[in-house]
RNA sequence: UCCUCAGUAGCUCAGUGGUAGAGCGGUCGGCUGUUAACCGAUUGGUCGUAGGUUCGAAUCCUACCUGGGGAGCCA
């Protein structure tokens, strides 16, 4: 007999149905004359209630060792639920139990526990309603990413993890060596040679995809890059992980314009198939975690995003009432509470802020014609600050080349992106995505800890 | 890295100088449809660590450790 998993019975199981269910006990209650178990395979939020006779074999036996958090297997047949709560449960007429849970040793509860308790239970965490739910929707979204690129004809391409190029200026890197700590070998002059060194020169983990993303798009068109990325920054927030998902489309042929079109029709995108994908698991964030998760959801897909230039954006936080810690005045870069005044109080919705000034922003970003500004793009969420953060690229070599210098950048080791604007150079351009973020944002989790399986932050790595 | 708050039972917390507490959980018993079940009993502590003040410290002081929230950096 094959097994059904318990999202399929919940939704579509019908009365005298046989079923064969496997999963781990979330909670027991037994009465005088039967006991209510309910499974749980992961596969959806609720439960699948077993309802035990008295007269089923050694039952006596068979309740005590039913615990939270055991595995079990049930073979039966599906009936209408006499009880209120749920549809349909199982008659059981088959019950193994795989591996029992000491109750008094178990950590987790029936009841709900905090998420800083669970960051301490990596291992068990994921068997809770509010984690199974984030996990399930991040699985959603980020089926949900591959299908919106892959139905445009975008290239998922891999770039590589770990680089030789430390120019991505995008904080601080972890290194990858295979040198001695203890006794690394050293150059005449008492510096660590690294021609000693597995890649013969020093190797870090990647920062962003993007600069390979670029390789690819020049010859691809449409690429998108969707995959770990880690940053070493003493970072303590609830936003910042040392190792992070990150997506990164590029396109050639592309201006400012198309990528913020696409910013936000791929925003759109995501939500609604989430919605779609995971409509308990939404409703139980609503309900449990953040009230404004749905309308947050709806707003995001229903509305369209507000566009403004930094220069705009600077004359709103001068106009507006009231003090903020930092100031505000033109050349300076927008601070988090700058962010989220326009995205959650001006506007109460995500905002695009374009066309910031050059002194702030990265070496590739394509000068404007005022020589002032770049034409860089950043979405702001309310609450979670920058979601998105991208460009149109430097397609003149000539001016690509002045702007390294300017940031006292070294020219020759981006000897191969000045290539690509030597030969066949186009406009183009992309954005990166903090995916923890999204899902985030998505499910009103205050933690990005949270959203992620196995978080990596500074002094902590279990798991 | 900075600011700030907090570490007391398995969990969530109360206790602010004088005998260590509650709810939940666990255990035992009861209950014929429960669903955060309910009712009764019971179990459970080196009060984060190390010093100090005091007749007496969970409580006051100092240092350190760990965690939360905020900021910077950023996605």
């Amino acid at each position: 007999m094959n097994k059904t998993r318990i999202v399929q019975i919940l939704r579509h199981g019908q009365p005298d149905e046989a079923v064969l269910i496997q999963g781990w006990v979330r909670t027991t209650r037994a009465l005088k004359g039967f006991a209510f178990v309910e499974l749980n395979d992961g596969s959806a939020l609720a439960n699948l209630q077993v309802v035990i006779n008295e007269d089923f074999p050694d039952y006596e036996a068979l309740v005590k060792r039913l615990t939270i958090g055991s595995s079990v297997a049930v073979e039966g047949v599906l009936v209408a639920s006499q009880g209120k709560g749920q549809r349909i449960e199982v008659n059981p007429s088959k019950i193994q139990v795989f591996g029992e849970s000491d109750p008094e040793t178990y950590p987790l509860q029936k009841k709900r526990h905090s998420f800083e308790f669970l960051r301490g239970l990596g291992h068990l965490r994921s068997r809770t309603n509010t984690l199974g739910a984030v996990f399930r929707v991040r699985n959603a979204c980020s089926s949900a990413i591959h299908q919106f690129f892959q139905e445009r004809g975008f290239l998922w391409v891999h770039t590589p993890l770990i680089t030789a190029s430390d120019c991505e200026g995008a904080g601080e890197l972890f290194s990858v060596t295979t040198l001695d700590p203890k006794n690394p070998p050293k150059t005449p002059q008492g510096e660590i040679d690294y021609s000693q060194d597995f890649f013969g020169k020093p190797a870090y983990l990647t920062v962003s995809g993007q600069l390979e993303a670029e390789i690819m798009a020049m010859a691809f068109s449409d690429v998108y890059t969707f995959g770990p990325t880690f940053r070493a920054e003493n970072s303590n927030t609830s936003r910042h992980l040392a190792e992070f998902w990150m997506v990164e489309p590029e396109m050639a042929f592309c201006d400012l314009q198309g990528n913020m079109d696409l910013a936000e029709a791929f925003l759109k995108h995501i939500f609604k198939t989430v919605l779609e994908q995971c409509p308990e698991d939404m409703e139980f964030f609503n309900q449990r975690i953040d009230q404004t998760v749905l309308a947050t959801a709806d707003n995001i897909i229903n509305n369209q995003f507000e566009r403004i230039s930094y220069t705009e954006a600077i004359a709103f936080l001068e106009k507006a009432d009231r003090k903020f810690e930092y100031p505000v005045e033109w050349g300076l870069d927008l601070q988090s509470e700058h962010e989220r005044y326009l995205a959650e109080e001006l506007f109460k919705k995500p905002v695009i802020v374009r066309d910031y000034p050059k002194g702030i922003k990265a070496f590739y970003m394509r000068l404007n014609d005022d020589n002032q500004t770049v034409a860089a793009m950043d979405v702001l969420a309310p609450k979670i600050g920058e979601i998105i953060g991208g460009s149109q690229r430097e397609e003149r070599l000539d001016i690509l080349e002045q702007r390294i210098q300017d940031n006292q950048m070294p020219l020759e080791e981006l000897w191969w992106y000045r290539d690509l604007r030597r030969y066949g150079t186009v406009p183009h351009a992309g954005f990166g995505l903090g995916f923890e973020r999204v899902v985030q944002f998505m499910t009103g989790m205050g933690n990005i800890r949270d959203v992620i399986p196995f978080p990596r932050t500074p002094m902590n790595a279990e798991f």
